[in-house]
RNA sequence: GGGCCGGUAGCUCAGACGGGAAGAGCACCUGCCUCGCACGCAGGGGGUCGCGGGUUCAAAUCCCGCCCGGUCCA
């Protein structure tokens, strides 16, 4: 979309005498007060210039930078806001914090709920990985983590703060008066700017060819690719800190303003040798021609370069996700810390830096804690979490060189020369491996193999398909637009169980009511059940679901008609084990968190009456003992008693009071959410129903610990009488081993030990009595031995034996004489056993173990089949095995005869 | 959330597609060779084929369920 060039002149360009001008390269309009100025004021159009002369009056550090900034809008009537979380719980639709509007989304900017402070300022450490790729290569114009610098106005139709002319005007100010930029110095492009179902102009910022500052208008709601203007207006701009820095401080690269000491020592110990100057030059250079190379001396020092850029911004970026309590996984935000990990790994090899990683994570725990207390906070855990990886990482390759190894070997011997794309797609799908790897050991052993330029699209595709077979879930398919909202009664006493309401309407099955007590199905607990009652009669309520406002009960008989006045009852035995199993829910994560790490949130849970389920973030299998210290902990928060308090309260509040731990289940929609809190130990947004007390829990058991996926645990457990009954059944299984060896509790691990000793003796024993007998039978098949030519023919009948023991024996003789053919006929109790083994000679005689089988089988009225070699299988007809036998040596003769 | 791969001797893995005698290498034990070690040679022990069902005359192999590990995608 294109604005109306109105759009753009704001009265300060105006009143200040601002030219707009056209740029010669890119044809953009921008606003300027250098008459002679004939590019827009952006790389490629303009170098950096910043690189050649300095334009800010002082050269600040980034904390420094951080401080002014924020310190010039509180003084112009802003409120410092902290900076939030990079792992953005409050939204389901991205994983990180993008740009400082996403702490606003959706809520505030659609109106629904106040801002925190209007106006305010903020400097919010924002993470994007689409750019990830030119980390390092573009000297610091791309980063996978800054801190976005921002002032909002939110201006509802009957309250404005400020609009386009102060924004600018403010904007203005801080880079000339405070930052001490000539005013002619910076261009204001014209642009506009779309996101989130939001649109609006803007005006790009640039100082010295490079980009400082985006100031958006936020006005207008695309519906349909429509436009149409918003009634809130949003102030929304946002800073680059660190180019802001690097302009301040005239580096040759960004990295060498945003990390200082920290780069130095690295360039030092790693002994690149590359002047300032010569640098700078690069980078001059290389802002004109961003898309081309240029060429350079110090290719190979400028190659390293790139790589430790690339690797002091992956781990800061690693450390922030870290520190919000994101935990390295293969699904969801965890995917994406695993990404950046394995990526840095990846880099560090390339340049062979000999930091290790712990260290180089620590260097940056120690560089950023100072500005960002959360680090150290979380720095023991970070280190642990890194290390896992680490050495997970490791392990996969380890596994994938092996794999392409053996892979490569098999090719070999089947005269191969080159690895299937079925294959290496199989490889990175399945093991993990880069198709880079595998080619790379392919070549080492002159193998070919063609790695397609689409090869992770071809990947991407084959997803795709699988996706498609999603389906969706069942909702009940009833309009309820036309009610009015559902009072619900289990929130202001969740102890209600028996209340009276009126039938307000009536839908098949369903029956909705003007208030209700019934619990509909939501946040893990499932819903209540029960009966309403009236004067003609009842019916059972089998399901309770809340569409958008309004509470729908399905009944399972006729239901009530409409306007009847009905008692409703619930089962109270089943809400209050729910109720149970929700509190415990919440006291279960605050002894995790406590046991395990500030790391921890919760995944998901689920509760029910018997068992419920809590899935936790972490990074590592709980071993037995953290599994019992979690258990008692929580049991100790039971017995303590702590009271259970709910109320409502204003989402901004609420989100101030208590931080974002609140969001522990995941996003909770609306202006006001329901706080649950359990006194000193948690307290969650949840709208689930809870006991008084935390003592009317009783008791809570974990009967699993497993893990589900990589960096989630799931907690199965039960609590109150399902508690209880679980331990007693599991005493009951301890009775009845005991029983069964007939030795006290205390002695069952013992006796078993002892049982399997003897089993292990007893085996060996069999084995050696089974030899002697064998040899006993052998000699005595022998003496039946039947020479038809030159093969010879053992027919034997016995009963009894085991199968495989008769095997044992048909083998034994065939390997000795390749001659032979033994057929053994074993009468079995419910059934004839025959088998036939015949010695590679007589296979080559053409002698066929199956075809016999067969004819055996039809004799003896059963079934058989098998090769050449060996054939098996079974009869009935006890009287037929003469006759079979007869059948047999008839065989071989006609065999021999030919 | 969806998909894929794997679990066989103490270890690393074949065998599985196409059901029909449980294998290799390393490690272990015995013997030979040697002053001794390493190597070499000859022989030997070692297996609930992840667990539980099913199909079959016959299952490590096919089917279903479960457990454990790995991996890719959103």
């Amino acid at each position: 979309m294109f604005f109306d060039e109105n759009e753009y002149k704001v009265p300060f360009f105006i009143e200040n005498s601002f030219y707009r001008k056209k740029c010669e390269v890119c044809g953009i309009y921008f606003w300027t007060l250098n008459k002679e100025k004939k590019h827009c004021g952006e790389a490629p159009c303009e170098p950096y210039s910043f690189l050649k002369r300095q334009i800010f009056k002082k050269r600040l550090p980034l904390k420094e930078m951080r401080k002014t900034f924020l310190e010039f809008f509180a003084e112009n009537g802003h409120e410092i806001l902290e900076p939030y979380p990079v792992a953005a719980r409050w939204r389901d639709d991205i994983y990180l914090t993008i740009a400082s509007i996403a702490l606003f989304q959706p809520h505030v900017t659609d109106g629904k709920v106040p801002p925190p402070a209007n106006p305010l300022v903020i400097s919010q450490p924002c993470i994007r990985l689409v750019d990830i790729d030119s980390v390092g290569k573009t000297m610091g114009r791309h980063l996978t983590i800054f801190e976005m610098g921002a002032h909002h106005a939110f201006n509802y139709p009957e309250k404005m703060i400020y609009w386009k002319n102060k924004t600018v005007e403010l904007c203005h100010r801080f880079l000339t008066e405070i930052l001490g930029a000539p005013p002619e110095s910076i261009s204001y492009k014209e642009s506009y700017w779309e996101g989130g179902g939001n649109a609006g102009p803007c005006l790009e910022v640039c100082i010295g060819g490079l980009e400082v500052a985006t100031l958006v208008f936020m006005s207008y709601k695309k519906i349909n690719g429509q436009y149409s203007p918003m009634p809130l207006r949003i102030v929304d701009t946002g800073y680059g800190m660190e180019r802001l820095t690097w302009i301040s401080q005239k580096t040759p690269t960004a990295f060498h303003a945003i990390y200082g000491e920290l780069l130095d020592k690295i360039v030092e110990h790693m002994g690149i040798s590359i002047s300032d100057e010569h640098l700078r030059r690069y980078v001059y250079e290389l802002s004109m021609h961003p898309d081309s190379n240029v060429t350079t001396p110090f290719k190979d020092e400028i190659d390293k370069l790139e790589s430790l850029f690339a690797i002091l911004d992956h781990v800061k970026c690693l450390i922030f996700m870290l520190a919000d309590g994101i935990v390295p996984s293969n699904v969801g935000e965890g995917y994406l810390a695993r990404l950046i990990l394995r990526r840095i790994i990846r880099l560090t090899h390339r340049i062979n830096l000999d930091i290790p990683l712990i260290t180089l994570v620590k260097m940056q725990i120690k560089y950023w804690s100072s500005s960002f207390p959360k680090l150290r906070e979380m720095e023991s855990e970070i280190i642990d979490m890194v290390s896992v990886e680490e050495r997970r990482y490791s392990e996969t390759l380890e596994r994938g060189v092996k794999l392409v190894g053996r892979l490569i070997e098999n090719l070999k011997r089947r005269g191969s020369r080159s690895i299937h794309l079925e294959k290496l797609i199989e490889l990175y799908d399945s093991h993990g491996i880069p198709p880079e790897l595998v080619k790379s050991i392919a070549m080492k052993v002159n193998l070919n193999l063609e790695v397609p330029k689409n090869f992770y699209s071809i990947v991407a595709e084959r997803h795709q398909i699988s996706r498609k077979k999603r389906g969706k879930e069942k909702i009940l398919s009833i309009k309820v637009s036309e009610y009015p909202k559902t009072i619900p009664l289990y929130y202001e006493n969740p102890y209600l169980f028996k209340f009276k309401a009126k039938v307000i309407g009536v839908k098949g099955k369903y029956v909705i009511l003007d208030r209700t007590a019934f619990y509909p199905e939501g946040g893990g607990q499932p819903s209540d059940t029960g009966v309403i009652l009236w004067s003609e009669g009842s019916a059972k309520v089998v399901n309770v679901q809340k569409i958008d406002n309004v509470i729908v009960h399905e009944v399972s008989s006729s239901p009530p008609p409409t306007k009847t006045s009905i008692i409703g009852e619930i089962n109270v035995n089943r809400r209050l084990s729910l109720m149970r199993a929700h509190t415990a829910t919440h006291i279960l994560l605050a002894a995790a968190i406590n046991v395990l790490g500030k790391h921890v949130w919760q995944a998901g849970a689920q509760k029910d009456v018997s068992r419920s389920r809590l899935d936790i973030t972490h990074y590592k299998k709980l071993s037995e003992e953290e599994v019992k210290r979690i258990e008692l902990l929580a049991n100790r928060y039971v017995m303590a008693n702590l009271p259970v308090k709910t109320c409502f309260m204003d989402r901004v509040e609420a989100e101030k009071t208590y931080g974002f731990r609140l969001y522990q289940g995941g996003v909770v929609p609306g202006r006001t959410i329901r706080i649950v809190e359990i006194k000193g130990l948690n307290v969650q947004a949840c709208g689930g129903t809870h006991v008084k007390r935390t003592g009317e829990i009783g008791l809570i058991k974990i009967l699993r610990a497993s893990r589900i996926q990589d960096g989630v645990v799931r907690l199965e457990f039960a609590c109150g009488e399902s508690a209880i009954r679980y331990m007693q059944e599991r005493e009951n299984l301890l009775l009845k081993a005991s029983k069964l060896l007939n030795a006290p509790e205390k002695m069952l691990v013992k006796s078993i030990i002892n049982l399997k000793k003897d089993f292990m003796t007893l085996r060996e024993r069999t084995k050696f009595m089974w030899n002697r007998y064998a040899d006993f039978l052998i000699a005595e098949m022998m003496k039946r031995e039947m020479k038809i030519d030159d093969l010879k023919l053992i027919l034997y009948e016995t009963d009894e034996l085991p199968r495989d023991y008769i095997l044992d024996l048909a083998a034994r003789l065939v390997n000795s004489e390749p001659r032979r053919i033994i057929i053994i006929f074993n009468v079995e109790q419910e059934a004839i056993f025959f088998l036939i083994l015949s010695g590679e000679m007589a296979v080559k005689k053409g002698f066929n173990a199956g075809f016999l089988a067969k004819k055996f089988a039809s004799i003896l009225n059963g079934k058989g089949g098998g090769r050449r070699a060996i054939a098996q299988g079974v009869g009935e007809d006890l009287k037929n095995i003469e006759k079979a036998m007869e059948i047999g040596v008839q065989y071989v003769k006609d065999l021999t005869a030919d």
